[in-house]
DNA sequence: GTCTATATTGTGATAGAC
DNA sequence: GTCTATCACAATATAGAC
């Protein structure tokens, strides 16, 4: 129903990152995503001028989404664990919802790094206040020595490359079973932060 | 000197790997793969009948490179640890090597799934014997109880994604500094073991 | 084996009627 | 706003000379 409500623009939008999200925006084709908005051509170029642009709605908007809000949690007062178990259990729901937008990014990122950039950068990120913490909790001695990033770089790689990995993983170790591995996916979301708490509590 | 010892056909396959990696399939051009191998374009299809075809050329060949025979190591006598510690230090340094692999393999096999799994389950992976051997050390009290393909996937998160999302790592956190990512990378192939093991180990 | 020239098709984009 | 018809060009692929 929200199919019928939604303007025109809404649902070329919507079209256009189905079709932009499974073939990238090289292997894209306006003619598809006119054909799944149910309009013609011509009107994606009435609503968004060229292929570019629409791509480039596209492409904020999904990194909009992937790179979450998490100002509040990174100001916030909790210890070191309990971010971390905060962290995987906002984010670990937000990627579950949406698993096509790890690879998504990354590949057009790397095909475009100068032009797509900003569209990350300009988010803000401030990994020095959650760096600190670390340092912090380094030399009070609660946890083992670790450089901030390379626990930064372990906590978002567990969370993410079993998402953007999964098409490798499903059917390597799950035989292609989907709901299999959608179980697999959710243990993950209790089961990981105990995992990096371990690997660094002394 | 090896380029000018080499044959046209390896010339060739060089150039498209090179194109294809950083483009994929759709974004890459017939032309510039010429170009870059200094022939024309015509010879190309002299050599490999088709786009199709030299694609899939460079992408098996990716793909053996990328899923690399650690049959050896799984059947050795070696504890759980010392495996561990054994592939990330074998590994770490392949993909240091060639760290296109894991973007360009899962970027196409995601776009066609059904066309390319058979380059992944035909080189005959075999997590069987590993599975069993976390399983008995779990049994056994020595390590903490955990799922087999868990902690798989866990060791392969860790060594690939630090990888395949450099393109955004380096820049939030690295300022976008390659040299600093670089250095970054080897610290992780010592760090990672100890990680992994202080994670799990009683 | 390697080239030039060309055929053929696909695709983004525009013109213009309604 | 939405459509049909069409342009312009890009890209794969082939024909054929050398």
């Amino acid at each position: 129903m929200d199919e019928l409500n939604s303007s025109t623009e809404q649902k070329i939008f919507d079209a256009a990152e189905a079709v932009f999200i499974k073939n990238g925006m090289e292997g894209a084709r306006m003619k598809e995503i006119a054909d799944i908005a149910g309009i013609n051509k011509a009107l994606l170029h009435y609503y968004y001028r060229n292929k570019e642009q629409l791509f480039m709605a596209v492409f904020q908007n999904a990194v909009d989404q992937f790179i979450p809000n998490i100002y509040n949690l990174l100001i916030s007062e909790l210890s070191l664990f309990d971010k971390i178990r905060a962290f995987l259990e906002q984010y670990g729901k937000i990627l579950m919802k949406k698993q096509f937008l790890p690879l998504f990014i990354l590949h057009e990122i790397n095909r475009k790094p100068d032009k797509l950039v900003h569209t990350i950068t300009s988010k803000g990120i401030q990994p020095q206040m959650l760096k600190n913490q670390i340092n912090e909790e380094v030399r009070a001695g609660s946890i083992k020595p670790i450089e901030p990033r390379q626990l930064i770089v372990n906590l978002l790689s567990l969370c993410i490359f079993p998402i953007a990995g999964r098409p490798m993983f499903q059917r390597i170790l799950f035989d292609n079973d989907a709901d299999a591995y959608e179980s697999f996916l959710h243990e993950r979301m209790h089961s990981t932060a105990d995992f990096i708490i371990n690997a660094i509590k002394k």
